[in-house]
DNA sequence: ACAGCTCAGGAAACCGTTTTCCTATAACCT
DNA sequence: AGGTTATAGGAAAACGGTTTCCTGAGCTGT
C-alpha cells in the first residue's frame, strides 16, 4: 500500500547533482558548498524525501534500534523503567523495540530471535534468569546486552539494578529494629521472577534469635495481596508486621485489613517495596523502599548507547534502594 | 562490536549450492529437493546463520514492523492496551516499536518521523488529536495508520475505540437514574487528552431538569483524585455523587473520603471509569465502566496486520463500554 | 608561470538479500 | 527413440543507500 516514495536518485536528478553529494548532505559527512547544500535540501523538501532505512542499514550496518524484553508492563514499576528507557533512547535518536515475555523463558527466547532478525543492535533484558540458549545466542552473535533490575557483578553479562537480596534482608532488619519478631513476607510467584526469589532468599537470610519469618506466595496484584493477608490472619502465628515485596501487594493488604477490622499500624505494621506513586497517598502513608526504576532505565539505555557508539564496555552498576519511612510501621 | 556474522554466501559455499537456493530454502518460496534442503539447513545450523534483516527489507520492502505511539504507559489502561498490541503483533511475527509522546503533539510528530525513518510499515496512534503535519506526513507517504481509543467514523483516518462522549453521557444518566442530581465530574488534564475532552463534553451534554453537573480538573493520578475530592467537599454544592473519568481518580477519592470521615456510598456515591484490575477489590467495590482495552489493542493490531498482508481497508470499529455495577453508588 | 595543494563533487564498488530469467537434467508421452 | 514438459538449481539484476577512490578546478607560493 505504501506509495512509491522519493529515492536518493530522484533527489539527485531534481537537484542536478550526484547521489554521492545528496548522501553527504543528508549525513553531513563531508564538506559540501553551502549553495550546493541548499539545492539538495530544497530538492529533498520538494520530493518529501526520507532515506530508506533498510538501504542505509544494509550499507552501514547501523539500525539505531535497541530491544527491550520485559515480563509485563502492566506492573507500574516496569512501566516506569521502560518509559525511562524509551525516553533516553529517543534522546539519542534510537528506537525502542519492545517485547513482552510474560515471564516465560521460552517466549523470551522466541522474542529475542525475532528481534535479532529485525536488526536490534543491543538488548536490555529484565532479571538475570534467562535460558542458556538465549545468552549463548547473544554471545555468539556478539550482540551487546544488559540485564536490568538485578545486580550481580559475578555474572558474565553486565547487570544494572538493585541488590534485591541485600535490600530485602535490610528490610527485615529494619522491622526487627522496630521490635517486630514475627514477620510475614508476602511475595509474588517465585516461578515468575528471579528477583522475587532473591528477595525472598534475602529476607530468609536474616538470622536473629527469636525471629520468625514466614513466607506467603500469592499472585502479584491487589487481589493477591488481599488473599495473602486473609491467609496470614488465619495462620497460627500472630504476626506483628508484614513485609510486602511489592507495593501492589501492600495495597491489597490495606484493603483486606480494613475489611477484617484491623488498623494499620496499630494492629499490624505493613511495609512495601517499590515506592509507587500512590504509596504516599495511602492512609496511613506506606513505609516502603524506593527502587529508582526510572533512573535504572535511564542508566541502562545510556550505557547501551555509549557502548554502541564508542565501544565502551558496559560495567555492572549497583543502584541503592532507599528506605522511605512513613506511617505504616510502628515501633513495638 | 557485533561479530562478523555468517552471510548467505557462506551458507551457499558451505553447502556447495547457490545463494538463490539458500534463499529459497530460508523462505520456502519454491520447491527445493528435500535432500538439498537438508544440506542447506545443516549449513545454516553450522554457521549459525540468520538472514540480514536490512538486506531482506531492502529487497522486499517489508520490515514486519508496526509502530505505536502512546501518551504514557504508566497509566494501566494504556499498558493493557499496548500489551495486547504487542502480543497480537508477535503472533503474526511482527515487531512493535514503541514511542511515548507524553501527550505532546510535537513530541509525537518527532517520534513518528523517527519511526518512519526506521521503517515502520504502519502506525497505531492514540486518540484523534494529532498535529496536521503528522497526518499529512502519513498520508503523503501512504503509510497505514489507525487511531485507537476513540471512535469517530467521520474522520478520514480509521478509528478503533470507544465513543467516549456517549459513554460519559450514559454514566451521568445512570447516576441520575439512581436519584443523583448534584454530580461532580472529576477528570484529568483536558490539554493532555482529547478523550478526556470528549468525555467531559459527553457528561456536559446531559440536560435534565434539576440536574447540576460540575467539573473538577485535576492531575490524572491518585494524589489528583484526593485533591479533587477535597476541593469538591469544600465547594458550595452538596454533591451526592462523583463521577471519576478514571478509576485512578476514584481511588484517590476513596482515600480522601476516608480521611474526611465520609463513607462511600452512604455519604457520597463514587463511580469510576476504566475498570482496572483492582477496582473490584476496593471497599466498597467500585461501580465503574469497563473499557475493553485489551480487546481494542488486539483488534487494532489484527486489522493493521490484515491491511498490511492483504490490503484490506481498515474500517472504523466501535467498542462498547460496559457498566459494572458494584457497591459504590447507592440509590437515593 | 608552474608545481603542489586543497577541496567540491562524481563514478562506481559494495552492503546481503530476493527474485527473475534461464539452463540442464529427468520424466513422460506417443 | 525423439520430442515435450516439469522441475531443480544457478547467474545476475535489482533494492537504495554509503563510501572509497578519483578528477578537475581554483589557490598558493616561489
Amino acid at each position: 500500500m505504501a506509495k512509491r516514495v522519493g529515492r536518493i536518485r530522484d533527489v539527485a536528478r531534481e537537484s542536478g547533482l550526484s547521489i554521492a553529494t545528496v548522501s553527504r548532505v543528508m549525513n553531513g559527512t563531508k564538506f559540501v558548498a553551502p549553495e550546493t547544500r541548499e539545492r539538495v535540501l530544497a530538492a529533498c523538501q520538494k520530493l518529501d524525501y526520507l532515506p530508506n532505512p533498510a538501504a542505509r542499514a544494509l550499507s552501514t550496518s547501523i539500525t539505531k534500534t535497541v530491544a527491550a524484553v520485559i515480563p509485563t508492563i502492566e506492573h507500574n514499576i516496569y512501566a516506569k523503567y521502560i518509559t525511562a528507557v524509551e525516553q533516553t533512547l529517543s534522546l539519542h535518536k534510537y528506537s525502542l523495540v519492545l517485547a513482552i515475555s510474560n515471564a516465560d523463558e521460552n517466549e523470551e527466547l522466541t522474542a529475542v530471535r525475532k528481534l535479532l532478525g529485525m536488526g536490534a543492535e543491543a538488548f536490555i533484558l529484565t532479571g538475570a534468569a534467562h535460558s542458556d540458549e538465549l545468552v549463548d545466542l547473544l554471545n555468539r552473535r556478539g550482540v551487546a546486552h544488559v540485564f536490568a533490575s538485578v545486580w550481580d557483578p559475578e555474572l558474565p553479562s553486565p547487570t544494572i539494578g538493585y541488590d534485591n537480596f541485600a535490600i530485602a534482608a535490610e528490610a527485615v532488619r529494619f522491622l526487627t529494629g522496630k521490635g517486630h519478631h514475627r514477620i510475614a513476607v508476602v511475595h509474588g510467584a517465585m516461578s515468575e521472577s528471579d528477583r522475587t526469589r532473591q528477595r525472598r532468599a534475602g529476607a530468609d537470610s536474616v538470622d536473629l534469635p527469636g525471629l520468625a519469618v514466614e513466607f506467603f506466595e500469592t499472585p502479584l496484584n491487589v487481589a493477591g495481596g488481599k488473599a495473602a493477608l486473609r491467609r496470614l490472619i488465619e495462620s497460627e502465628t500472630r504476626f506483628t508486621a508484614i513485609l510486602c515485596l511489592s507495593d501492589v501487594l501492600a495495597l491489597g493488604c490495606y484493603f483486606a485489613a480494613a475489611e477484617a477490622g484491623l488498623t494499620i499500624p496499630d494492629d499490624l505494621s505493613v511495609m512495601g517495596f517499590d515506592n509507587l506513586d500512590w504509596s504516599s497517598e495511602l492512609y496511613p502513608a506506606l513505609t516502603t523502599i524506593n527502587l529508582p526504576a526510572r533512573r535504572m532505565g535511564r542508566l541502562a539505555a545510556t550505557h547501551v548507547v555509549a557502548h554502541l557508539e564508542t565501544g565502551a564496555a558496559i560495567e555492572p552498576l549497583l543502584l541503592e534502594g532507599q528506605f522511605i519511612e512513613r506511617d505504616s510501621v510502628r515501633e513495638i
